[in-house]
DNA sequence: ATATACATACGAAAGAACTCGTAAATTCGG
DNA sequence: CCGAATTTACGAGTTCTTTCGTATGTATAT
């Protein structure tokens, strides 16, 4: 009982910024995702729209089109996604070493305090 | 005195894989990137040689073509592509949540004892 | 010198990702 | 009801990435 359409994974890069967004806001219009793409991007509202589009015959998003404007929602699963990026880099870039992985990630803005006593309590419950 | 040729990031999804093969092996021949490539990918020996050459134009590596075979060293500096990725990955998926990257980075195998030990080292460092 | 083997150069095409213009449908204020 | 505004649909162009065939050069062994 193999599931071979129904499990999106490898958004593009664009793909991946309109999913932060949905991820984000929750389930939300075309218009809304593209005012915000717009703060960073310089780019055409019937771009976003295309996209989207796209996206959703790709099954990355369900829409409900009950309205005449749709609405969009993430179905690609975040922490999937997360994962296969994070796992992916871990071994790419950094030869499977966490911490050269964290120290990088970490290199700009260090952690607050909760944060770091939050991965302890994570290291911890590795040992 | 502004540099603008000579900072190269943004390589291509393949371009780094030969970039992760340059920065293990150190100076290379095309053939020996390659080989490597070749165990994971289907892909003809022209393709990589002309995806070197275009890394060079960009400046992503340096060639030595004094002998007939020419030999290739990444020029992009490993640590700032890595910090480059790892920053944008952490912003962008995590929120700037360096636990919940660690944590979806060692999802799959759990780092070693050394490896803790290094992580912990780290974060006392930053208290 | 010639054949063989392996290198590079390069053009061109196939593919993927992104972009946007235009048209048609729908909604809403007046 | 009419027109302006907003939306979706969709075709088609552009650019970027990846692919490889073919030509050509060069070293080497016999």
């Amino acid at each position: 009982m193999k599931d071979k359409n129904t499990m999106p994974l490898k958004p593009t890069e664009s793909e991946l910024e309109i999913l932060q967004v949905l991820w984000q806001k929750g389930p939300t219009t075309v218009r809304e995702v593209h005012e915000i793409l717009k703060a960073t991007k310089d780019v055409g509202y019937t771009t976003t729209l295309k996209l989207m589009q796209i996206m959703f015959e790709k099954n990355l998003v369900e829409r409900d089109d009950s309205a005449k404007t749709h609405i969009y929602k993430a179905l690609a699963n975040k922490e999937k996604t997360q994962q296969h990026l994070a796992g992916k880099m871990m071994n790419a870039l950094f030869e499977g070493s966490a911490s050269q992985l964290l120290m990088h990630a970490i290199g700009n803005n260090k952690p607050s305090k909760s944060e770091i006593e939050a991965i302890q309590k994570l290291l911890d419950g590795l040992k």
